[in-house]
DNA sequence: TGAGTGCAGTATGCATACAGGAATTGCGAT
DNA sequence: ATCGCAATTCCTGTATGCATACTGCACTCA
């Protein structure tokens, strides 16, 4: 019963927008594949009015491809748009980590950053870090994260930066998890958090150019995940992102 | 004719998008109001279907808001959120220019941008420089930045400077037929085109954070522009987007 | 007089029907 | 056997009808 209301809940777009995306991110529908509309339709089973409107936000999203003559296919990616992406977002979490520092926080709205500093804290401290212990990273990350760019106080960055971090493998967690499976884990989990001091830091001492370039560096351990867990060939089912790759060296 | 089969050429949805974007920055429909489903059909003399799709593109593109129980009101920005987003621009550009100058580009294909920037130079050397004039370097000014974004070859870049840019007052070119009004209009247009002299100059010698640098400066001269136009209460009628403003202070 | 409730008008969300067009497939001719 | 043309089939774009949810106003009761 909870379900059917749950059910109800959201729209029919809503609905098909999430199981579309679910089908691309999972791999079901492969890079460069068409998408038609009736397709999708069968597989939300909603009509396809909706099924249109959430292709439509699919595209912007950035998920899917408009094709010239009409319709979509799922877009595909190079190693290097992700990496791109990375920096891309590394580039403006920097700048919104500037912007704090520069226009200066109060010491009450940085608060709930020092908690969530803390409790990260307390995470990283393990030694070795259970599984649960990193899926509790992944959402305190993403909170600090989400955290940190609203100390910016501007309303278009913030837009921009939760559109790109709404790529798969361009969210500031999108290979934490797949870094647990890497020798290097507790090390990269420790700099990352180093980064997370210090630019709390920088803000607080309204050092912008220091909390700029840290973000963008903090941005780069992403990088470098992807890069050894890539090399390694390890748990790529913890990277369903890479689903999207052009020529999917799985 | 002609016109009519331009009219068939596009979609009813481009069409409608079209109609209301201009109802929008022509300030007919002013910030904070609703626009609903009919009112548009109304405007724009297509049926629901593409009006809708319309509206939910328009929202994409920043100039629409979502009301939470449904339907789109139109988008208020503040002073801030204007001169943010030119921040926002000039930082990706700036990154877009440091790609292009860390990983080198071929004298091929840096050719038209060296072109494009000669031709800017014949526009400048003018003193006073005509209406037309201005006209020319608005159109030449858009080449040469995208020109530019190009080379980055960053896929994902250049569409995020693009989605950015779409907002009318984010635009390279914004304010700079609302500078030919000011007295200083000849020195500000001298200091854009030395940006432009020196970018590519970067590029060339792969002096990265040159390159970075100097664009995330020039941006600022359209946030300049912008403050200088608005305190001379001159000619705000050649900055359409302002209609956008929240407490509209015409 | 103010607040709350009920009703009516209206707007949105969804589904489906229809028309125009693009792509593919099959057939025929060279 | 291959190439070209034509026909068919499927798909997208558009319009419209219907149901539901919301909003605003008026009336009533405290």
């Amino acid at each position: 019963m909870s379900e059917r209301d749950a059910e109800r809940s959201v729209s029919q777009t809503v609905r098909a927008q999430l199981a579309l995306r679910d089908m691309i991110l999972s791999g079901r529908l492969r890079p460069g594949e068409r998408i038609s509309e009736l397709q999708a339709v069968d597989i939300t089973g909603v009509s396809r009015t909706p099924v249109r409107l959430a292709l439509v936000r699919l595209e912007d999203e950035g998920l899917l491809q408009a094709i010239p003559s009409g319709g979509f296919m799922v877009k595909a990616f190079t190693e290097r748009d992700i990496l791109d992406s990375i920096e891309l977002r590394g580039t403006l979490e920097g700048l919104a980590a500037r912007f704090a520092a520069e226009r200066g926080v109060s010491a009450r709205s940085l608060e709930p950053l020092k908690e969530c500093l803390a409790d990260l804290d307390q995470l990283v401290r393990q030694d070795p870090i259970s599984v649960e212990a990193f899926s509790a990273y992944v959402t305190m990350n993403a909170r600090f994260h989400a955290l940190l760019n609203e100390l910016s106080a501007s309303a278009p960055l913030i837009r921009e930066i939760d559109r790109v971090s709404a790529l798969p493998f361009a969210s500031p967690s999108a290979f934490v998890m797949a870094q647990s499976a890497l020798p290097e884990a507790h090390q990269i989990l420790l700099l990352g958090q180093d980064h997370h001091r210090i630019v709390v830091d920088a803000i607080e001492n309204r050092e912008g150019a220091r909390a700029e370039a840290v973000m963008r560096e903090h941005s780069r351990l992403a990088a470098r995940n992807l890069r050894l867990a890539i090399r390694n060939r390890t748990h790529l089912e913890l990277m369903p992102a890479l689903a999207l790759l052009k020529s999917s060296a799985e």
